[in-house]
DNA sequence: GCGATAAATTTCAAGCTTGAAATTGTTTTC
DNA sequence: GAAAACAATTTCAAGCTTGAAATTTATCGC
């Protein structure tokens, strides 16, 4: 094995280190604060910058999980009044997914709280930091 | 909110969306090519780093799970004789968990692969990405 | 139009994950 | 040396997550 390829999976572990960390972190801060869970709070902010709807494909595209999962923490959403399923008329096998009023009203004492929590643990990284960061990932995306 | 917390913001959920991107395709990739899941490698891996054995304490600590998650992962490795526990004589309540030769065995196999494929997944980083990312990581482990 | 193929969603079983409570064992303090 | 505090592990219920199979609806080629 390379040299190369040691230090990239040693990088790896390294990444998966922190972002669990920060996840395990931010799902804490979820739960005591606000009474909820991270995939539900990824739900609610899918649906929240795309106001109109979403398809579950797009969702569970949005997100990174598969659609079983998405159908999952949306009838549990549902279930508790912070989301609404639609039909949609064009096609009937397409539901449309979209926060409720107390859904949106929720996200949004949420949202600005999670930012500042963010902001809080990541908050050794300066703008150089992040520029190099931001310009590393987008690499990585590819 | 401050522009700065925005970008650690942004960059978080970029950096959330490339470790789950690069986690789901070493899952699938553990899954059709091994026959196996990333928990299990998980542990393995952290076994076969101390190969004396650890405690279960030791082990959710090292993969920053919960110990509820460990016995339960430790619990299908060992039905499946990978894995073995041992009772601490000087504290009957811990527990060793180490591999056992089949345990050592099945995983030499995996992870020079499990290594190619994380070389795969992020050949476009160069050494100086490398060094950059590296960098930073540690900063914002701590 | 009809049959085959493809697409969107849900259902399902199995495994993962969590945090809290329970269990068992050790140490500390009086 | 009891009682209380603490520590290691397991158990438990609930929710998360997956991939595959099933269901329902659309579309394509004829």
């Amino acid at each position: 094995m390379s040299d190369l390829s040691k230090r990239r999976l040693k990088m790896w572990i390294r990444m998966l280190g922190v972002t669990r960390a920060s996840e395990s972190h931010l799902r804490a801060f979820l739960r005591v604060k606000h009474d909820t869970t991270l995939p539900r709070f990824d739900v609610m902010a899918a649906l929240y910058r795309r106001r109109d709807g979403v398809t579950m494909s797009e969702l569970s595209r949005m997100l990174l999980v598969s659609n079983g999962n998405a159908t999952a923490v949306v009838d549990r959403l549902e279930a508790d009044g912070l989301v609404r399923r639609t039909q949609s008329d064009a096609d009937r096998r397409t539901v449309f997914v979209a926060l409720t009023p107390e859904g949106l009203a929720q996200f949004e004492g949420l949202a600005s709280d999670h930012e500042r929590e963010v902001d809080r643990v990541f908050g050794s990284l300066s703008e150089a930091d992040l520029d190099a960061l931001t310009e590393i990932l987008k690499r990585m995306g590819k």
